[in-house]
DNA sequence: TAAGGTATACGTCAGAATGACCAGTACCCC
DNA sequence: GGGGTACTGGTCATTCTGACGTATACCTTA
């Protein structure tokens, strides 16, 4: 077998090529009382009857890898505008189904105000699963889909760098202190509020303020201002993980 | 179709769902005469006859798709230690190949001295082919090359300042000037000298001076200092793009 | 109604990092 | 031996970052 030609996608011959089952799995990502969740299914039946799974379906023939992938997130959640759907990786593990061959595509999305919409989903055992309890391995999980969540947090960790990946966490209007919750909960870290401020607020185009305030929560608090978002988002991000903290 | 449940990979039947072909693509890298060249093959048949293509094969369902993409670099070019092989996307375009369905997983490859290993291929029609011509579009790309080849491009754009890949695009021992040399071909400027060394000799584990000197070019110069890649490498890089050239 | 608590808003300061630039060194070619 | 070239090493001004102190505006509780 190692003496082969090089093979390129032009020497087919469809009946010598082996046939596989091709699905999109997306790993919904929102935040929640201040914590990084992810929206997870209980399966109904075997294999892994009972374990949590990560939504998913099958491509079709007809269509795209990223139109199956807003499909399936329009039947699982019944929203069809996430704030960011991205593909990041793709499994293929022999064995990982142990029924057939199937190669997945993963992609990776961010909404906001997930809570009413997982009320209203056709997957009635949907849930939002903290991400902590996940690393913590409280969560058992289907398949292999603790290596496709955890990529996709890895994933999200690193674009909170080198795009404008937060802005997708927070509503369209917000303060900062949301905003800084989305970095601490994503990264892990404490940021100190007026430096954080600084690298928004003394920029051009990151935030608009709106002139309203939001409302403090039950502790008090000077009442925050709201802002929207700014066009440097599409650009990449304002706030960067020093090499100190990669580790 | 719509109103569907949702169908996580649970519900499988196999007679059920489409079959597809599942290929892995392998975009190769290289810094040749200090400029970005990927490694392409010429087609011999059917479909996009005699235009250039990414190497690539088939996925068998009994390997994982980096063991498939280990092993097509091999056959493609006869070695089997990149410096870096990683995945970066997955293409499923309804069409993208007229014969078939067919999704590929695209990795990309970073090699160093690639020019003796070319030559050893079993691929005769292989050529090193500069990057700049293809953004110049003065290269035909068969099936949705252009697109794959650009998006790894941009991968490595990225990973050039969040990883340590630069180093992989340099032999085991290499002058300052050969490394800084791969980040002016892929970013597309001009660093100073100068201050191109302080951030990478001036901090710790980047480099080992190995006390040799490389032999001057033609153009005469002082003789560089040989280094060794150090730890720092696995955790990131030391040249970081600003914001202002990043467009 | 007043006092205490809390979180936001804003400014200051020292240290680190960056970009621009200049001078010295060591080799090539002519 | 002289000029050209590229690496080495340094200075300087600017910007960015982390740390921290203080004022502001709202909440809760007494």
């Amino acid at each position: 077998m190692t003496s082969t030609p090089p093979s390129t996608p032009s020497d087919y011959d469809p009946s010598r090529f082996p046939a596989f089952a091709v699905t999109v799995d997306i790993v919904i990502l929102t935040m929640s009382s201040g914590a990084l969740h992810v929206l997870l299914v209980r399966r109904g039946e075997a294999p892994f009857w009972g374990r949590w799974a990560v939504p998913g379906g099958f491509k079709r023939p007809s269509e795209t890898l990223d139109e199956a992938a807003r499909r399936e997130l329009t039947e699982e959640t019944g929203v069809d505008a996430a704030s960011v759907l991205r593909q990041f990786g793709a499994y293929g593990d022999p064995g990982r189904d142990p029924r057939m061959n199937v190669v997945t595509i993963a992609y990776v999305a961010v909404l906001r105000d997930v809570g009413a919409i997982v009320a209203g989903s056709d997957a009635a055992d949907a849930s939002l699963i903290p991400v902590s309890a996940i690393r913590d391995g409280a969560v058992d999980l289907a398949f292999d889909h603790l290596r496709i969540v955890g990529d996709a947090i890895e994933r999200v960790r690193l674009e909170l760098d080198t795009t404008g990946i937060a802005a997708a966490f927070v509503g369209p209007t917000f303060t900062l202190a949301e905003l800084r919750a989305v970095y601490e909960a994503v990264w892990g870290v404490q940021l100190d509020a007026a430096n954080f401020r600084r690298s928004i607020v003394g920029r051009d185009e990151w935030v608009i303020p709106t002139g309203n305030r939001a409302r403090p929560g039950t502790a008090g608090g000077r009442p925050a201002e709201l802002y929207r978002a700014g066009r440097a988002w599409a650009r990449g991000g304002p706030i960067h993980r020093t090499s100190n903290d990669r580790k």
